[in-house]
DNA sequence: CATTCTATGTTTAGATG
DNA sequence: CCATCTAAACATAGAAT
């Protein structure tokens, strides 16, 4: 019997319904996966089988992103509620400063990263280009200073390895090379 | 070119990464709302991009399906403490993850600007180094198409100008041009 | 219930407009 | 950014185990 196309409507058949749900619902939340690994999403599924049974998946932490959730949608709404819950309240108001500073880092960190600067007019895409620059040089500064004091340090070693080599036969160094050899030890 | 097999890990390239989260996006929630629809379930689907866009869908009620699923979770954990403060409760624990994450972008921050580099390894740094490079590539990449788009817009206006412009030098061009991003003048 | 099979339907990567 | 196209990759209906 060939495979028909099927419409989007409640599956009649029990046995069929309950089928279609383990597969369908593996499906959906391999997607969700694949979604946020491949597009450094944050992501959140929760599903309740017609029996009331809980299945969830989340990319981080289900609670932590259900608070985000809860931040983002009280953004908007203003609360001109009651005095008694002025700690909640605070709280919330905390949470909400927090969010747009860090949604604002967030940018920040995007924007040396290269990315979002369409928005960005030629003045302020020279002051990042400066910003970069800056950055890169520090970094490579660093980089270097790490490679020459490692450089030097190796060299103390090898000229203190050259004096206690220096008085061992031939026969002996030989013999010790083929050993570090057969370890895997480079002997460069 | 033909399609290849693509290996599930971040996508590098950030218009890809952008087109394939709006194309994936919607295949996901396409097959949440069929699967609520076939199978009877209740469903909620949370997305946050990377830039911290929020994409939802439910079947029901979003607000409905976080209580039932806090509910849920909470049947193992027992919590012998106030139900009266566990809101409060919840928004300090927000409030402290939103703090480390905080401090953590800022630290990255500082990074990728060349400081607190000193606790880091040849390895990170080097790591470092290729992220901040793409960084400067990519905007120097803007930076180089805005000039571009902004000088033919430019010459384009100025068209019945063309003979008193086209006697000017191109330093000539690229002075004024910048004299006039200067001034917040745009040349659009 | 879950798994496996296979013939088909559906999604999507990559290119293009 | 958004839409459209195409062929390859992928998901899954229906059946059987």
């Amino acid at each position: 019997m060939v495979r028909q196309k099927i419409q989007i409507k409640k599956i009649d058949n029990l046995t069929a319904r309950q089928v279609t749900f383990s597969k369908r619902r593996r499906g959906l939340f391999k997607k969700a996966q694949e979604l946020s690994t491949l597009c450094d999403a944050d992501i959140g599924l929760i599903v309740f089988s017609a029996t009331g049974k809980l299945f969830e998946y989340s990319s981080s932490s289900m609670m932590q992103l259900i608070e985000k959730h809860k931040v983002h949608s009280e953004r908007d709404m203003d609360s001109p509620d009651q005095l008694q819950f002025s700690n909640l309240q605070s709280e919330k108001k905390n949470c909400g400063m927090l969010c747009r500073e860090f949604a604002e880092k967030n940018r920040e960190l995007r924007q040396l990263n290269g990315e979002e600067l369409q928005g960005l007019g030629l003045e302020e895409l020279m002051k990042l280009e400066k910003i970069v620059e800056g950055g890169i040089s520090r970094v490579m500064k660093i980089k270097g200073d790490k490679f020459r004091r490692e450089i030097s340090s190796l060299k103390k070693k090898a000229s203190h390895n050259f004096e206690y080599f220096s008085t061992l036969s031939l026969d002996s160094v030989n013999f010790l090379i083929r050993i570090l050899s057969l370890q895997g030890r480079g002997v460069s």
